[in-house]
This record gives C-alpha cells, sequence and structure tokens, in this order.
DNA sequence: GGCCATGGTCACCTTCTGGTCAGCAGCGGA
DNA sequence: TCCGCTGCTGACCAGAAGGTGACCATGGCC
C-alpha cells in the first residue's frame, strides 16, 4: 500500500468565503510557488531553485498546506530513480486572474503612495503573455 | 497644532506586488471592516457593534494599519461633542472588486471541498446590490 | 462632585508562522 | 563501501499577530 502524505487534521478555515479565501492564498511564498507551477508542473529541486531564499522545509510545509487545500496536486512517478512532481490543480489554476488581479493592485498600491521604488517586477502575469499563441 | 494619529513606522511591504497586495488585506478582521466602510463612513462605536467578537484594541489597531496602507481615512469632526469617522478612501474602495472576487472564490472552493456547511453567507455584495441605482 | 459615554493607550500573554539545523531513507555511481 | 542526490521529517526557536484586562482623557449631564 502506497504511503500517503501525512495528512494534518487541516485546521478549519474561516466561515466568511473571503476570509477563507484569503486565508488560503496568504502565506509567505504561496503565491509564488503558485505561480511556477501555473507553468507546468515541477519537482521539488526545481522549485527550489525557482523560489531562492527558501528552505527546503518550509518550501515542503507551504506545498503540503496547498495540497491540503486542493491547490495542487503531489505526484509520485514509480520510475527508477522515483521522481515527485508538484501540480496546480483546477482549483489552483482558477486562483490565477485573482492572483493577477492582486499584483495589478499592488502595483496601483504602491504607485499612490509612491513607493514604485520599492517594487519588484510583477512575476504573474497573464497567461498569453507568458505562452504566447501557437499562430 | 492637532494631535496626528500615532504612525508606527509602517514596516516595509513585500516587494512583489501580489504579496503586496496580500499583506495589505489579509489581516484577522480587515476585509470585514473595509465591507462596512464600503457602505460609507462609521463610527468607532458603529464599528464594534457591526463586527461583534473583536475587541477595541483590536479593532484600532486594524484601523490603523489600514490607515498607514491608505486603504481608509480616520477623521475627527470639531463638533461639541466631537466624533470621529472612519471611511474607506478611493484606494480602499479600488478593493472591492477584489474583495468580491475573493469572496465568490472562496465560495467556489468550499463548493469543490464539499464544504459548503461550514460557510456563512457572503456579506461583502456588490454594490449594486446594496445601493440600488437611484433611476 | 459623581457618573456615564466615547475614543484611545499600555502591559502582558498566547498562538501561529516561518525559520534554522540536524538527521534519515532510497537509490545510483565510483 | 562510501559519497552524493532527492525528498522528507522532527526538535527547537524567534517574531509577528491577535487577544485580554486595566486604565486614561475629554466632555456632557444630573
Amino acid at each position: 500500500m502506497a504511503k500517503l502524505t501525512k495528512q494534518l487534521p487541516t485546521k478549519r478555515l474561516p466561515m466568511l468565503p473571503a476570509e477563507r479565501a484569503l486565508k488560503v492564498i496568504s502565506g509567505r511564498w504561496k503565491a509564488v510557488i503558485l505561480y511556477h507551477l501555473f507553468d507546468g508542473p515541477r519537482r521539488l529541486s526545481v522549485l527550489k531553485t525557482l523560489v531562492p531564499n527558501i528552505t527546503q522545509k518550509v518550501l515542503i510545509q507551504q506545498l503540503r498546506e496547498m495540497e491540503g487545500h486542493g491547490l495542487i496536486r503531489r505526484e509520485i512517478f514509480a520510475e527508477i530513480p522515483s521522481r515527485v512532481e508538484y501540480s496546480a490543480t483546477r482549483l489552483g489554476l482558477s486562483l490565477e486572474p485573482i492572483l493577477l488581479a492582486l499584483c495589478e493592485w499592488g502595483q496601483h498600491h504602491a504607485d499612490e503612495l509612491n513607493e514604485v521604488d520599492r517594487l519588484a517586477d510583477c512575476i504573474i502575469r497573464p497567461r498569453q503573455a507568458r505562452q504566447p499563441a501557437i499562430a
């Protein structure tokens, strides 16, 4: 029998839908991780290099939480050597427009407060900007 | 000279726009408070009753943070007796569609995970549903 | 003066989150 | 056999966020 990912009891999310959504996506690295998974499945080791400054333990921690919330999927490929891949679920993908909106609002906000200089580029881009349509 | 609201040094927000936005709106009560302010200016005492279960100290704390981030405005009216009102700024109002999207997504999320029963009504509604157009 | 309401502060404590560091199992290659 | 890579866990810790309770200043009213 396959050893499943340890499932912590997934403590109850807030009652109010908006707070629930916020709780689910606000974690120190979740937006970034999610963004990278929007581009396709990624192995842990790849994510580690894509999200520098994150430790492996914390990365896994964030991934587990997102998995528990149904945003991402964890698949073990029974190859030799075996491989583990993380990918966004439908539910996770449905967050893309929201993340995009947040990103735009964040820029707007920095703009209004004259703090644009303290702002990095928005790595979250509309899908078509990342995957040019194949004519 | 008017005594200004004590300004804590407003610690720097994250560099990435999306994270910045998340940081700004994710606080235990911010979404709810904001929602109530979308409907118009509110006095502290009124907010306290609108958001039950929040203590005054925490309420003020959340209001201060949002004020610092430019989402809301605090005005003291020099009437007798003087009155303090909190209201959403343009910047704060610009969050409405996002909060709405989060709310919808939250419902969608609960739906997908079969946890709709654990969900309260979405108090955040599109503006027109709350303020019917005046012919 | 005594009492209440409003808006607010301070000191303190608890919980949650993220973080460091060390360690481990499975597998392949030298 | 020892080393290194990959994926993962556990002990422990520090800081932030949220929460409680006591207390304060101003001003009205009786």
